[in-house]
DNA sequence: CATGAATGAGGATTCATTCAT
DNA sequence: CATGAATGAATCCTCATTCAT
C-alpha cells in the first residue's frame, strides 16, 4: 500500500472518497510528520507548506485554521483507532462463538491493532500528544470511548466472567487491565523504545499468557 | 506540605538548598501548572510571568532561555522519578531479605511512587508530554533508565527468579510487564481518566493481584 | 534622475535588473536613510518600516535579518566605490594613452567619483560608519582593494614613473597619497564639512595642483 | 606610562585630578575598549560592567546615563585631540620663530600628534566613531574646532604665506590639504590598514616632503 | 559607596492568516 | 484553485536604569 493509500484509509471515516485531492494529502502527510516530530504548537504551517510543497495559502485553501488540519489529523485517528468497536456486528460476533475464549478475542484484538499501530504510527503520535492539549479532542475521546469502546468491551467480558473464564473483578478492573497490558506493549514498542530489538511474536505469546494467567480465575 | 515545600524538595537533585530565591519558585510554579496544561511551545514567557507575578524580565535572570526554563522542571522530575533506583542501598535491601517476596517490593515501590506521583503530579504531565519533543530529555532518560532502573531490577528479577517465585521469562519481559502495570494504573488514574472515581486502595489489590498471577511460577 | 532609479542603478552589482519590488526598494531607501543618520545598531526595524510605509514582517520577507538588510546596502556601495578598477579595460586605456598626464588620470578618477559621491553619499556614509563593526565588510574591503584597486592602481603608478612624469617614491606611498588627496576632500567636503560653502570646481582645481606637485618629479 | 596613567592624563580636561576612583577608571577602560570594537549603540552596559570587574549597578554610581559615559570619553578625546591649539602660547611660538619653516611647524605638529594618536588610538576610534551620531559631539567639535584650531592655524598660514614660504592659496584650502595630509596618513597607518608593516619614519619624511612641495609656492 | 535583583519597554524575528493576482 | 507577498500581533529575549540591601 503506498502512502497516500493508507492516509486516504485513514481518512474513510471523515469524508466520502475522492474528495481529496493530490495536495490535500500532500498537505496531511507533511502536517503528520511534523506534528509527530515537534509537536502542532512548535510546528509552523510555513514549514508544513514547504515539506508539502505547496504554497502557504494552500494550506489555508483547504483547512481553514492550522486547529482544522490538526482535527482532521486526530479525529479520523481517534476514529480508526477504535474502529473494530465501532462496527456494528463486533460484540456480536462474540456472543456467537467466533471467539470461544477471552484469549481468542485478545488475540484477534491484538493482532488488528497491531497491524493498525504500525501503519498509522505518526499519526496515532500526533493523537496521543496532543490529546492532553486540546479539549475538544479529549471530549470526543471520552465520548467515543464510553459509547463504543466500554460498553461493548463490558459486554464482551460479562460474557466471559459468566462463562467462567476469567476472574470476578469490577469490570472496569478488567477492562483497565486488558487495555493497559496491550497498549503497555505497544506504548513500549513503538513510543518509549523503538530501537530495542523486538522479537514481535515472542513477546506478544508472553504478553497474552501474562494476561491470561493475570485475569484466570483461581 | 505547602506549595513551595514540596517545589524544593523535587528541585533538591538540581542544586544545593537555600539557592532558591521566592521568585525563582514563584516563576516555577507558574511554568509548571501552565506547561503542563498547554504544553511548553504553547504557554509564553509573558503568560509565565503574569501567572507568577514577576516582570517577564525576570524570568531570564533567572534561566537564560525559556528552554532552560523547561529543564529546570523536568530534569529534577525525572531523576526524582527514578530516586529509589538511585538510593545506593536499594537493590541491596532486596537481598537482605528486607522484601520477602517480590509482591513485597512491588508494594514497597507502589507505595513510594503513588505518594510521588500524588505529590509532583503536573511536573510529571509536563515531562512525559514534552519527552516526545526535546532529544536532550530523551538521551537523559535513556541513560539513567539503562545505569540505574534497568540495572537494578534486573538483579531484583532474577533474585526472585532464582528463589522460584516469578516465571523464567526474560528480565526484559518481566521489567516490562510489571512496568507497564504499574505505570498504567498511574496513567489511567491521574493522566487518561483523573476524574473517574477511583477506590485506589481496592484497586491497587486488584492491579498488584494481576501482576502476580500474571508472572507467577506455574 | 529619480530616487529608486539611483537606488537600481546601485544595486546593479548586486543581482540582475527587475528584481526590485516596489516594497524591496522602499525598505532600502528608509534603511540607508535611517543608518546614515543614527547608525545601524542604533536603528529598530520597526522605525525602517514605518518609514518606507511597510509592515515589519515585510522587512523580513524580503531581508533575512537586519543583518543582510545592512549587506545589501554595503555590498552594491562597496562594489560601486571602485567600479572603475573592476572595469576590465581601465587600465588599457592608460597605457593606450587616453590619459597622457597622470594628472589627466587623476582628473578622469575625480570627476567620475565626485559625481558618484553625491548621487550615493547616505549609502557611502553607512558603508564607512559601519565598515569599522562588521568584519564582513572589512574583509570584503580588503580583498577587493587589493586584488583590484590596488594592483591596476600599482601598474598605473610605474606607468607614469617610467615616463618620468612622478617622483620615484615607493608605489604604495604614490597610491597612498593620491587617495588622501583625493579622499580628504571628499570627506571634508561631503562628511565633515557639508554646510561650508564650497567652490567645488576650485578646490578640486587647487586640490590637484597641489597633488601634482607634490608628486612631481624634482 | 601604566594603563590608568593614560586614562586621568586623557581626562585631565575634564576634571580635577583626584577624583578619579580605581573602579570609575576600570570602567572607563572597558568602556574605551568595547566602544572601539563593538560601537557605542551595539555595546551593552552590562558587557562593560562584567569586562570592568564591577556590578552593573556602580556604572550607574558614578555615570548618570550611558550617554554620559561616552561623553566622559568624547569629550576629553577631543580636547586632547587638538590640545596644542588649545594652548596659550602655541601661536605665540610660532611667531616667536619658534618654528622657523612651517616645514618645522608641520614637523613639531606631526610629532606631537603622532604620539597622541599612538597612546589614545582606542579613545579616537570611539570619537570618530561615534561623531557622526551624535549631535553634541558634532557641535562641541565644530566649536572647538573654529574658535582655537582654525583661528590659531590660520594666523599660521598667513605669517608663513607673508614670509613668502607657501604659496597664496586661501587659507582654509591650506589648512585643508595640510590636515588633510597628515590626518589621511594617521587613518591609513592607524584605522583602514594598521596590519600593514608600516615604516613610519620614512614614511612621515615622504609625507612631508609631499606635504611641502604641494604647498611651495612656485 | 557597591551591589545585583528586578523591571518593563523595546528589540529582532516568526507566525497564522488574508487576498489580489 | 493555487500562489506567495503582505500583514501586524505575538514571541523570546535584551537592555538601560532603579533601588533595597
Amino acid at each position: 500500500m503506498n502512502e497516500e493509500q493508507w492516509l486516504k484509509e485513514l481518512l474513510k471515516f471523515n469524508e466520502e472518497d475522492g474528495k481529496w485531492s493530490e495536495k490535500q494529502i500532500k498537505i496531511l502527510e507533511a502536517a503528520i510528520e511534523m506534528f509527530a516530530e515537534k509537536g502542532y504548537a512548535a510546528t509552523s504551517t510555513s514549514e508544513i507548506a514547504k515539506r508539502a510543497g505547496v504554497a502557504e495559502g494552500t494550506i489555508f485553501r483547504h483547512y481553514k485554521t492550522k486547529k482544522d488540519l490538526l482535527l482532521a489529523i486526530v479525529m479520523p485517528t481517534l476514529f480508526q483507532s477504535v474502529a473494530p468497536f465501532l462496527a456494528k456486528e463486533f460484540a456480536k460476533e462474540v456472543f456467537e462463538n467466533q471467539y470461544e475464549h477471552y484469549e481468542d478475542f485478545v488475540r484477534a484484538v491484538w493482532k488488528n491493532r497491531y497491524e493498525f499501530v504500525k501503519k498509522y504510527l505518526p499519526a496515532i503520535r500526533v493523537f496521543w500528544q496532543e490529546i492532553a492539549f486540546h479539549d475538544e479532542i479529549k471530549k470526543q475521546f471520552e465520548t467515543i470511548f464510553k459509547t463504543h469502546v466500554y460498553e461493548k468491551f463490558k459486554k464482551i467480558i460479562e460474557h466471559f466472567q459468566e462463562k467462567g473464564e476469567i476472574v470476578e473483578l469490577p469490570v472496569e478492573s478488567v477492562i483497565r487491565l486488558t487495555i493497559t497490558t496491550i497498549a503497555g506493549f505497544f506504548a513500549a514498542r513503538f513510543m518509549i523504545m523503538p530501537d530495542y530489538e523486538w522479537d514481535d511474536d515472542a513477546e506478544m505469546e508472553r504478553t497474552i499468557q501474562f494476561l491470561m494467567n493475570g485475569l484466570a480465575k483461581k
